[in-house]
DNA sequence: AATGCTGTGTGACAATTGTTACATCACTGA
DNA sequence: TCAGTGATGTAACAATTGTCACACAGCATT
């Protein structure tokens, strides 16, 4: 898999001229598998592209729940990242790598410059706007009208989406807390789906039918 | 009431030729309380700026059902127009005038160029961005992590807030509607809520105290 | 094999929310 | 004044989800 930046940015649609300018001013940065990358209060004044690996993005509340909102994959930025930074305001939500991932950083202080340069940078941008908030609507959609048995299903398909691959390799206390919900409930939801043979069970191993 | 643009807009802080533009280019549209502003799958070219009034945003999926986002005061601009317009995608949301509302609407064609020109519409495109996502989170939290008694309170203290009155003229179903239960469900905790000396109820109004 | 740890299965029950049905209340217009 | 309509109150029950308790399974270490 190849960690080049300019290698990696040249399948998007940016310019050349503001790819080679991305390449000459971030940083490389690597997360481990679980590793926290952003956490609430954090503030910064880097904003990430994921290069390869894949990120997940959380809701946190003050008392420690949190909710999974959707996944983060290589090509795309976090456009909360790019909000709070710009107005300096601290992170809301958590990013944590749910596989081994490359981010490329890059300092906000030429965010703007390259908006004003770059159509493809804005466009870039105002993408990353509109596909988060889109998930972020599907999101809602999943926590608002969705019954605890349809919202995992979901998620289990969202992650096998997202992973490529038909076996997720998590416990149900893990799900149970991106659910926020208990691992009882999960437990016995995921032994219904097995009986239905949506799924198969092992022991840290989900296997997707 | 002034609902000269020009007048409205000198408050914000966007530069003064900006909003000279702004005012020669746009046009004024107005939506009578209850109005529907944009629907699911309408498709615009225009992004509006709220002038005078009060918008509510909702969520709906194919189903009918819809949940009360958040609301849209004067000076603001709906963030998810913007990226809709920009992608020429369809809205997935819902904007409804809450109350008798002024809207000045802009031709996304001048977008591009504002974002190029000047720093304060940046900032100011930006700024709408950041608000937007903190209180989708924040509508994420209530959904996720509050039982139905404390999201009720929440969008009455909201309500109040939003239409700067005490007075909430609203019937039980419709609240019902916007936090996605049953009437009586409503019912059950307003009461609840009477009881608690939290609020007064009166036929089409409830009196927070 | 014995021990310990983590993960999973399951029963029993509580709390919350959803549903149905019906009574009553407040206002409107004939 | 009275019928009609929409709004609210409430009981009874169902469905879903949350919680507690405990059994047991799989794996690693000793």
């Amino acid at each position: 898999m190849p960690e080049n930046v300019s290698t990696i940015l040249a399948q998007s649609e940016l310019e050349p001229k503001l790819i080679e300018e991305i390449s000459t001013i971030g940083r490389m940065k690597k997360a481990k598998e679980g590793q926290v990358v952003i956490s609430p209060d954090d503030q910064t004044d880097e904003i990430p592209i994921v290069l390869t690996g894949l990120l997940k993005v959380l809701r946190q509340d003050e008392n420690g729940d949190e909710i999974f909102l959707y996944y983060l994959e290589g090509g795309e930025t976090c456009a909360m990242s790019i909000t709070c930074c710009i107005e300096g305001r601290r992170a809301t939500y958590k990013v944590i790598a749910e596989e081994d991932s490359t981010l490329w950083m890059i300092p906000m202080t030429y965010m703007d410059s390259w908006i004003v340069r770059y159509p493809s940078f804005r466009r870039f941008v105002f993408n990353a706007y509109q596909l988060r908030f889109e998930e972020m609507l599907v999101a809602i959609d999943s926590i608002a009208f969705h019954k605890m048995d349809e919202r995992l299903l979901k998620y289990l398909l969202d992650t096998k989406q997202a992973k490529g691959t038909f076996e997720i390799n998590k416990t149900h206390e893990q799900i149970a807390k991106e659910l926020n919900t208990s691992r009882v409930v999960i437990s016995r939801l995921l032994k219904q789906l097995e009986k239905d043979g949506r799924i198969e069970q092992h022991r840290n191993k989900i296997e997707i039918l």
